[in-house]
DNA sequence: ACCTGAACACCGTTCAAGT
DNA sequence: ACCTGAACACCGTTCAAGT
């Protein structure tokens, strides 16, 4: 649906190449054919301009992804957090999570180009605030919101990179994965005795939603580790 | 230091291109050039071959890394490990983690590219063997080492990228990181309480090695959830 | 069998030239 | 100002042809 924000004013002249335009066609091409097709010709090509055009609004293709990032930051969801600050570390980093597994390649972008969003600042505030109040000092508070950070980056990038293998992989079969049946003889051929004892389970066991368990297993580890609990 | 291994019976027939001698000189390049740089033309470069000719050695660019993964998992190294089962889950996931922070690129190969290596599979066992004798059920256990891989490739993928960063950002300037100094402002001026009372200290509290206290207090809440820690 | 050059269909980016 | 075509220096990969 090109066109969703009409250019003011229309007139007979060939249309200017505006910085929402390039963004709004951005999305436009990851939504229908994936982010790895997200190059300046093809983005030149989808907002009807010469790709050079493209280097009057960014700076090179990291500027771009990076404009694309705090665009997708202004619009993440900013719901009301839990008083009980423990309550509110867990809300703060599912928000993220959800918000972040909806957009896998946007954790790609994070790790590998540029600092994250100023407008998604805000969780990483909450987790702090919810660790001091929790009786964490600075420092620990701190330590806590890049233990969640690593994690849920892991997850997301884990997670979506064995759903795109999979999704390749099974492009032409139909029915039974032949992924999974690979994986699965790997691990029984494995000769490690647990390992291959859970083979037969092991594609179902590997694709269960945990997220929201491990998050808060670790919040309670980190939490209770800061109060003394470590050795 | 080409030709570390020879080719037995050298002749003076033209050198055929081995196996063994593409992911020598592939290895080569990566460390001399960093793995970005690893493509199949500058790698037939560095192997003394044409392009087309590494096309005979592997199905494609993706086999290759596939490859070089197996290549290194090869040589992980196998440490004995405690008897004592939790502290033998914190030491095979702290075996797999400092294995692969050496070379960062492995866990982003791994999480877009292929399956681990079968001979990087034993710590999986570990993990999972440690969690079982510590009184989790099979799926426990499983999530467990789901869990602490999710963390561990977060926590390189992350880390790397922001080492990478700051050196690519700070490559002309000598003395004070610029990066350091965008940050801080960035963090500053973001008017959350809590994060811009950090602000000064936030450099220094993010480059902290925290990855061995995170894995302990996540395995500890792990451990203490699938006792019916949780509620 | 093993290797190759030429070719195809792409990239990101620069820059002088057009309007 | 804003946009462009031509060009540069790359990619991964295929394929018919050479030895």
């Amino acid at each position: 649906m090109p066109g969703t924000t009409p250019s003011r004013g229309r007139t007979g002249r060939p249309p200017r190449t505006s910085r929402a335009q390039i963004l709004e066609a951005a999305w436009r091409l990851i939504d229908r054919d994936g982010w790895q097709k997200l190059t300046m010709r093809r983005l030149a090509a989808e907002a009807g301009a010469a790709p050079t055009t493209l280097y009057h609004h960014v700076r090179d293709r990291d500027d771009l992804l990076t404009q694309l990032l705090d665009d997708y930051a202004a619009r993440m969801p900013r719901p009301e957090l839990p008083e009980e600050p423990r309550e509110r570390v867990v809300a703060a980093a599912t928000v993220m999570h959800d918000s972040l597994a909806a957009w896998p390649w946007i954790v790609e972008v994070l790790t590998a180009g540029d600092f994250i969003g100023d407008s998604a600042l805000w969780f990483v505030e909450a987790i702090v605030q919810g660790a001091v109040e929790c009786g964490c000092t600075p420092e620990q508070a701190v330590d806590l919101y890049r233990g969640l950070w690593y994690y849920t980056a892991g997850e997301i990038l884990v997670r979506a990179g064995t759903a795109r293998r999979r999704a390749e992989r099974d492009a032409d079969e139909g029915g039974v994965s032949v992924y999974d049946e690979t994986v699965r003889r790997r691990i029984a051929d494995s000769g490690l005795p647990h390992l291959s004892g859970l083979a037969d389970r092991w594609p179902g066991l590997v694709t269960r939603e945990t997220y929201p368990e491990g998050l808060r297993a670790f919040v309670d580890g980190l939490l209770s580790h800061a109060r003394g609990g470590a050795a």
